[in-house]
DNA sequence: TATTGTTATACTCTATAACTATA
DNA sequence: TATAGTTATAGAGTATAACAATA
């Protein structure tokens, strides 16, 4: 039926045949595309001290300063709790700035730091490579349209918002 | 400049403008569509009592009977001891069988039981149901497309396959 | 009374090294 | 010597509830 698949070191290959009908399914593909690029994106940012959402929160913040912790939280679709843990790690760091809302004094204010802005460009410029490599691999014109639709699907509201286990 | 964002209750939209020019990239529109897409699915499989991986793996092995589970390992892109977790879980709960190669002694050859068969069967239908919502939000095709094209992604093998921290 | 951010905590996922039994 | 699977374990990531300060 089929020749005997590679061994332990060198992977089977899940865009082999073996996968079968379910490499056409979304969802699969979708989670597999996900471990792919972010193994080698956590790699790329290693030399910065940076994980991908560390990097992520920092390109956020640096494209809307001022913002709200809950509001970043939000936008990388992370609970507040978990978005703390590395965002106190950001700023024992130097690279963010939490200061209080003058006006409101709940909120705190996020601003990169002069550090912050010089270790973001210079992982700019390893998150651009990763992404003409990847425009390389799949044509530029692809990769564009690749990513209006994942953002479409982000737009896909849940089935049940309100849903409590 | 813009508008006070929306309240913890009612999240800020990631796909709003607040993003930047980081909706345009397609790591950070993966990661998010990622997260989009397995919440929705963990809550369509909790009926059955299966999670995303543990659907995925039942699929694959119906498709491909008598695999090893470095093999399945390989195909899900995960390591095998994370991998063995949940494949002892689905044997306890008799959907899978695990039987000895009889002539390589050491590996272990994956089929459905029955009753995994059936429990399969029915999960599938919820899992068809979430990619026919997809697809309306999308359109047929270019859901395919979006499919097609994160397949290729995958095959974007890693700068350092030799890396080790 | 509701919201922002915090603490505590539990659960899952992920990664590595070291082991066994077979090859 | 190498491979299949296992065990143990450490480290992330993720989820919820409960709390203080502020609105």
């Amino acid at each position: 039926m089929k020749k005997a698949l590679a061994s332990r070191t060198e992977a089977v290959d899940p865009t082999s045949s073996a996968l079968g009908v379910l490499a056409q399914d979304p969802a699969m593909a979708l989670r597999l595309a996900e471990i792919t690029v972010f193994r080698d994106l956590a790699i790329a940012f290693r030399p910065f001290g940076l994980s991908p959402p560390e990097f992520a929160a920092l390109k956020i913040i640096a494209e809307n300063p001022a913002l709200r912790m809950g509001e970043l939280a939000d936008l990388m679709m992370i609970r507040q709790p978990n978005l703390l843990a590395f965002i106190s790690g950001l700023q024992k760091n130097g690279l963010i700035d939490r200061s209080r809302d003058s006006v409101d004094k709940r909120s705190f204010r996020l601003t990169l730091t002069a550090e912050g802005k010089v270790l973001l460009e210079r992982a700019d410029m390893a998150q651009t490579a990763y992404r003409e490599r990847m425009a390389q691999h799949l044509g530029q014109d692809n990769l564009e349209q690749l990513t209006h639709l994942l953002m479409q699907l982000v737009s896909l509201r849940p089935l049940h918002p309100e849903f409590q286990p």
